[in-house]
This record gives structure tokens, sequence and C-alpha cells, in this order.
DNA sequence: AGTTTTTTATACCAATCGGTATATTTTTTG
DNA sequence: CAAAAAATATACCGATTGGTATAAAAAACT
């Protein structure tokens, strides 16, 4: 790993949770030189654009908290067990390297429209693969037996997702810690009824 | 109401639907200028700042909201349908005069922590405001004997906001309106168990 | 209608925005 | 260790940011 590597990983590291704390377009280049300590040249003399690095910083944020929930899932031995993985990470996410700024999908979704298409584009991608993974869980564990068949793992998923996301907003937003235990104890609900 | 009254409705009405889209620290006073056709200097004898602006609109956006629900409420004649009606208006959303960009308080919520905290604070008051709203008819469906009385209103209203903000977001991100529907379809069978 | 008061437009301000050319320093290579 | 190459720092660019002083226009009041 030469010097401009290194740097590439340094910079990303220390401008990923500003990033998902001001938002990909409130963040300026004085945002990031201040968050690594270096200057302007040096940034792009890793990085094509502010954009780029942007986008380095979602995917490594989006890396963050994928490993997290793959770290979790494998602990369990069920599929009912492997969903309520996510309602345990959600619950107690204090306790795991969650990126700052909460969920990097539901920041960089509600940005504006426009000033980012290809940032949104990844967001968008990132929200389809984690529906496909949760309703992958639920199709598997549909065929073991574990939940009813009458479960229709895409919709399940759909929803499991907009719980999390709904419940993360709620959260940040009022600060009330007991409104995030009251949701998430809905969705350990909803889960073990699938 | 004289002029100046007036040019404010003028201006509130025109850049409220800006600001939502845009963000209310991404919308400049050009974007304002250009959605009015008005100059800086007639913006600013009319309010003290951006900030004042910002407000105001947000304010416009959440009263089109509670204007659409409460009338949708008001056509109903138990209190399950009277929470069913929040289903209904997301899923035809295009069919009443939404404000453009979707959810004023998921979009508020999701901005830069620090940049408007006046308006942060509105955005939690409108949530707090929302949350016993439901709770309040899911308390009095209770006592209608509509719903079951092991139902806690207050989980089952946060229940229901954080399905109906992820699935906004999830909507807006993917543009998959099939998605919103499976959400939605969850979001009514919840309230049908209640 | 004429005068006062308010409202709107023009022109400008310093600060900051993202970005770049160039010089200097630091790595890497022979 | 010296030369070549790459990485970093400095100084600057035009454009845009939110905001303001002042002049012109329009509305309100007598």
């Amino acid at each position: 790993m030469n010097k401009a590597a290194r740097t590439k990983q340094f910079i990303v590291e220390k401008t990923a949770p500003v990033f998902n704390e001001k938002g990909y377009a409130g963040t300026s280049l004085t945002d990031l030189t201040n968050a690594t300590g270096l200057t302007k040249g040096s940034i792009y003399g890793n990085f094509e654009n502010k954009d780029e690095v942007a986008l380095a910083a979602f995917e490594y944020n989006i890396l963050q908290v994928t490993n997290i929930i793959r770290q979790e899932k494998a602990k369990q031995e069920t599929y009912r067990d492997r969903l309520l993985a996510y309602v345990h990470v959600y619950t107690n996410f204090l306790k795991h390297p969650f990126p700052a700024g909460g969920c990097p999908i539901l920041n960089t979704a509600t940005e504006a429209d426009d000033t980012h298409p290809a940032l949104k584009q990844r967001a968008a991608e990132a929200m389809s693969k984690w529906k496909d993974s949760v309703a992958h869980e639920i199709t598997m564990g549909i065929r073991q037996g574990e939940f009813s068949p009458q479960t229709n793992p895409e919709q399940a998923a759909l929803t499991i997702i907009a719980i999390i996301e709904g419940c993360i907003m709620i959260t940040k937003l009022t600060g009330k810690i007991h409104y995030r235990n009251a949701i998430m104890q809905s969705l350990e609900t909803l889960i073990n009824e699938l």
C-alpha cells in the first residue's frame, strides 16, 4: 500500500462521518481540510473533485453498517434470529461502530434531488441490496418452516426496512430513546409473527 | 389584509415547495427570487432573514399535510377508518395537494444537525403533535371497543408513523411505486390488527 | 389629491464556495 | 545516495453565498 493509497484511505475515514452528519452537499472543502488536517491541494491530488470524496465516504459508511449487521447475523442459528439481529443492532447501535450521523442511506435519500445524482443512485442500489438481503432471509426461513408460507418475502422485507428507517428518523429528530425502544419492540413482534 | 401581509403570504406559498425540495439550508436567496419573481430587497423587506422565510415555509408545508389528513379523517365514521385514512392519503398522495418534495418533517429531520436548530425544533414539535394525534385516535378506539385494550396507543402510534416515514423515504429513493403499495398494505394489516 | 409611510429595486459588500496552477516538499526508484 | 516522480502546500481564480444601504416606486392616510 503506497503513500497515495494510504492517504486516500485516511481522507475517506476522516471525512466519512462529516459527510454523514453535515450532508454530502452541505460539507464544504474547508470541512474536509479541517477533518483531515490536510490542505486542498493534498485532497485534490488524491481525488478528482469533492463529489468523488463524497462517493467514497458513502461507500465507507455503508460498509461500516454492513459489517456490523453481517457480524451479528453470523452469531445466530435460526433465520428468525438473523432477522432479529436488526432489532438488536439498531436498539443498541451505540455499542457498535455505527457511522456518526445515523443511517447513510436515509441521510443520502433525503438530500436534494438534483445535487448529486450519482450518490443518490448508489444509495438506491444499497437500498435494493438491503431489501434483497432481508427478503432472502425470509425466503430461506419459509423453506425451513420457520416462517409462515403465507408471508410475502419482499413485502415483509420492505416493511421491516421502513420501520427501521422511520425509527432512526424519529429518534434522531426527537432525541427520545424510549420512542426507539417502543418502535423496535413493535418490529420484534412483527418479526415473531412472520 | 394589507400589501405587506399579502406579499409575505405570496412569498411563503411560492418558496415553500422549493425549500421542501432543495432543503432548507440548500435553498439560496437566488432560488427565492426565482421562485417569486421578486428581488432580494423585496424579500428582506418582509422577512428578517432567510431562516425566517424557511421557518414560515415549513409551517405552510406542515399545514398542507395537516389539512389533507384532517379532511380525510372527517369523512370516516370509525376510529379504525380514521387511522386507515393515513394509508389512503399516502397511497394516493398524488391525488392530494401534497407538498412537492414529500414529507416536510422527514426532509427537515435529516438535514444537517447544527445548521438550523429553530427549524429542527419545530419539526420535532410537529412530530410530537402527530404522534399524540394518532395515539389519541387509538385511545378513543380502545374506549369504543374498536381496538384491543392490550394495544399500547403511543407505541402503536410511533410504529405507524415510522412505517409511513420509512415508506416515503424508500419510495422517494427508489422510485418504485409497488414498494410503496406493499408497505402501505402492511400498514393496513397492522391497523386492522390493533 | 397631496403627503407621508411603506414597499420594492438597484447596486454593492465581505465571506465563502469549489477548483486550479505552480512551487515546494516528500517518496519512490535506479 | 542521487535523480526522478509523486504528493503536498501555497496562493490565487471566478462565481456564488447571505446580507445591506440607498434610491425609486407604490401604497396608505389625511
